[in-house]
DNA sequence: TGCAAAATAGCACGGGCGTTCTATTTTGAA
DNA sequence: TTCAAAATAGAACGCCCGTGCTATTTTGCA
């Protein structure tokens, strides 16, 4: 019945060759494969950061796609590939809306007020649209894996980031040398997560204003 | 308040005859039922607490309570009815270990403090079983129907009455009256919810004493 | 243009799910 | 002790899931 075909790689021909793609522009040699996979990956993640990265099946995405279960789910080989896969490309947006623009301001508070900035301004995106951040957190808090270790290394990531730019601000001196970079970030942290929680869930209107007003606080307090 | 069920009686032969049981010990009468309704209650809350509101399965639920699947079923009539009693069973267990102890303490700050240590010492031990209020707000943020109707008024019920607590401590002078109830609770929620998210999902320490910090320092920017 | 390799489709499988229906057991007041 | 009602069990249903096969189509260099 199950025909095993044991492949036995004698010469290297048999390697499967994965071939090399310009990965954007017209370039040529852009094999449809890795188009057709950005394609489902971006689908996916409107649906992950709606329903969750748990909620995402590949029956759904493939009818959102347009393609056969199996066809999409060649792309990936599992479940969990697809949901890293996923992970993968918030990561990427995230840091080129939040982290990299905020390059562009001058090192210390200007800084940080930019990463902030720019960090409300996805949120309150994703106020409607959802945050797998947040949302996946709660999903693979014990539910140890490949997942949640992706999910936790994007997080840490970016949380570092946060909490480096803090202490650039004490090092310019905008920021009293008092203050504990992990208890600043915390603070942050906590004001965008009860930001998501009050206008997301609850529909509490104000809850932007809220949580801009607790960072400006939180700044004068521990201003030099 | 939910005990209204005006029920419109026509034949009280048709009156299903919920007989009357008292709710704890031993008072007879206490229809097994209710016992082994309260029992799969528990179990589920414990069940959903880890893996959330939406993986509590029937199936799983019957296997630890040792009973059948049709048996567990049958308590609730459908699955939305059993997150439903679950939700329930938390709210009255939140209610108990935060609400009501706090009203021993004297109006305004050291109530609001009674409150915010109790809480802080649920959610310490929630690091390691999980939170329902914090679960459900991402599984049903976009989940409209009766499970989201239950969660979100449990929510918005304790989010009151912390508000009335800050109100209530500028009515005693002990925080400034230009503090915004709305602002306060805002914040000290915002703190709760990163320890959540980084003492449980991080598993980074010295989370509970970051929002202990923070709400200090809080009260401190508003202390009159 | 030919043709191997890559991409996609089609189909079937085993398994878990919520729910329904019908039996059987257990309960507890008369 | 009796016996209706309440509580529980058992089996079956249709559904969707991830995944593994095998065919078929499409791609893009030689």
């Amino acid at each position: 019945m199950h025909t095993m075909t044991v492949r036995h790689i004698t010469s290297l021909s048999q390697v499967p060759q994965t071939p090399q793609a310009t990965d954007d522009g017209s370039g040529r040699t852009l094999m449809k494969g890795r188009q057709t996979k950005a394609t489902i990956v971006n689908a996916a993640l409107g649906l992950a950061a709606q329903i969750g990265l748990e909620g995402l099946s590949i029956g759904a995405l493939a009818e959102v796609t347009g393609m056969s279960k199996s066809g999409v789910f060649a792309h990936f080989g599992s479940r969990e590939e697809l949901q890293i896969s996923v992970i993968r490309e918030y990561h990427d947006q995230f840091e080129s809306e939040v982290f990299y623009p905020a390059l562009g301001c001058a090192r210390g508070l200007p800084r940080l007020q930019s990463l902030f900035d720019n960090w409300m301004q996805r949120t309150t995106t994703e106020i409607d649209s959802g945050c797998i951040y947040i949302s996946g957190a709660v999903e693979f808090d014990d539910r140890p894996g490949s997942v949640r270790d992706a999910l936790a290394s994007s997080v840490n990531t970016w949380q570092n980031a946060l909490q480096r730019s803090v202490a650039q601000a004490q090092d310019e001196k905008h920021l009293t040398s008092k203050a504990d970079p992990l208890q600043v970030a915390f603070e942050i942290h906590g004001l965008i997560l009860a930001l998501h929680y009050e206008a997301r869930f609850l529909r509490n209107p104000g809850a932007a204003d809220r949580a801009r007003k607790g960072f400006s606080e939180i700044v004068a307090r521990n201003q030099v």
